[in-house]
DNA sequence: CATTCCTTTATTACTAAGTCTTAAGATCTA
DNA sequence: TAGATCTTAAGACTTAGTAATAAAGGAATG
C-alpha cells in the first residue's frame, strides 16, 4: 500500500513518527502499513528501543491516572490551559458539530455549561468538589467552529463553600457567564454520601470501612 | 489478607473500589488481595461487566490520547419518556461511570444540567428553543447506577420567553432543581446569529443556510 | 562466477493475561 | 437429605507479543 519499498533508516522514521500518531498500533497493524513483515516491524522496535504495544498502552494510562492531581484529564470538558486552584483558570474549548443544535449550528446550552462547570470545580482549591447551585445565563450563542475560551475567577471563599464566576467568550464576546458555589467535600462526606443538610442519604446501610 | 471472607456482594462492591482505585491490577492481584482465587475475580468481573486489565488500559489510554473531547456523549441527554410541548415533559437517564467524578461514583453536575436543559428546551413550544439563562441547585448527589427522572413544568409562556422548571429525582430524593429561562428563535434570528438583544452578533457575515 | 554481507522473512518454542467451557467440591437453605 | 448456589479447578484456545534460529534475497566485490 506503501508502494515502493523505504530503506531502513526511512521506515524507523515513518515507524517512529506512525507510533507517536497512535501509541496503540500493533506490529501487526504496523507492518501491513509499511508494507514488511512483523519480524521486520520486531527488529525495528528492538532495534529502536520500542517497547510493545500492551506496555505503552499502560505507560499512558498510568500517566493519565498519576497526572490527575488537578483534575486536567477524564471527565473534564474543555482543555485546561491555566489553573490556580482558589484564584482562577483557563479552559478552552473548540465548538464541533456533535455538539450543535440541529441545522444552524448552534452549540447547545450544555456543552457551556459543562465547560464552566469543569473550570469552576477545577479552581476550587480542594480535592473534591461538587456544585452546588449555579446561576447561569447564555447572552450570546455559539456556534460550530468557535473557540470558547471560559475564564474564571473565584470570588469568595468561605469554609468550604466557594463562589466561582465564570466567563465564556469567543473573541471578545461573551457567551456563557455564571456564577458556581462550589462545595468542597472531605473523603468521608463523600464516601457517606451525606451532603450537609438534610440528614440521611441512601439510607441502605452500606458501611465500608478500610 | 482481607481476613475473613466476604459476601459476594461486598466482594463485588469491593472489586470496583480497588478497580476504580487502580484500573491497572491484573486478576491475579486481585485475587491476591480478595483472598479468592483468579477464577472467582473472573466470573464477578463477567458478572460486573468489567473488562479485562489490556482492555482498561487501553481505553484510558485513547481517553487520554484523544484528550476526550465530548465524553459519553452529552448531545442527547436522557430519554424522553413524555412530552407536551407548552406544558411540560418527563426525562429519564440512567447515572453511568463515565459521568462520575473519579472515585466516589458521583454523578457530575453538568450532566444534571444537561438532562435538564434538553427536557426544558424540548417542552418549550418551539420548533428552535436556546436556553437565555438559568438557575439551578444540586441539592443531594447523584451515584452512578441511580435512575434519574427529571419532570418539567412550564411556568409560564411570555411571547417567544418560557419559563420552565425541572426537578430530577432519584426515587424520591430531589438530586437537581432549577429554573430555565428558554427563548423560543425564528428560522431568521437563529441564522442570522441575533440573539435579541445587544444588536449585533457574530458580524463576521457567517451566513450559512441549508 | 562464487562469495560475503546485510536485510528481510519464516519458523518454532515460549509467555502473560486473559477467554470460554465443563466439572468437581463446598456451603447454604428449604 | 436434596437441591441450589458459590467457589475452585482443569483444559483448550486467543492475542500480542519475546527470543532464537534458519533460510532466502539482493548488491558489491574479488
Amino acid at each position: 500500500m506503501t508502494g515502493k519499498r523505504l530503506s531502513k533508516e526511512q521506515r524507523h522514521q515513518t515507524l517512529l513518527q506512525k507510533l507517536e500518531e497512535n501509541p496503540l498500533l500493533t506490529d501487526e497493524q504496523l507492518a501491513k502499513e509499511l508494507g514488511v513483515s512483523i519480524q521486520t516491524i520486531r527488529l525495528d522496535r528492538l532495534a529502536l528501543g520500542l517497547p510493545e504495544m500492551k506496555e505503552r498502552a499502560k505507560n499512558l494510562a498510568s500517566r493519565a491516572l498519576s497526572g490527575e492531581h488537578y483534575p486536567a484529564s477524564l471527565e473534564v470538558v474543555g482543555d485546561l490551559l491555566y489553573c490556580e486552584p482558589g484564584v482562577g483558570g483557563l479552559s478552552r474549548m473548540v465548538a464541533e458539530p456533535g455538539m450543535s443544535l440541529t441545522r444552524y449550528n448552534v452549540i447547545r446550552g450544555h456543552y457551556l455549561f459543562a465547560q464552566a462547570n469543569s473550570l469552576a470545580v477545577a479552581v476550587a482549591d480542594a480535592p473534591h468538589a461538587l456544585t452546588g447551585s449555579a446561576r447561569v445565563e447564555f447572552p450570546h450563542p455559539a456556534r460550530v467552529g468557535e473557540v470558547l475560551m471560559a475564564r474564571a475567577r473565584v470570588l469568595e471563599r468561605r469554609g468550604r463553600r466557594f463562589v466561582v464566576e465564570v466567563v465564556t467568550r469567543v473573541e471578545e464576546k461573551a457567551v456563557f457567564q455564571g456564577k458556581f458555589l462550589i462545595l468542597a467535600l472531605d473523603e468521608r462526606t463523600l464516601a457517606e454520601g451525606i451532603f450537609g443538610m438534610e440528614g440521611k442519604a441512601t439510607g441502605d446501610g452500606r458501611e465500608k470501612d478500610d
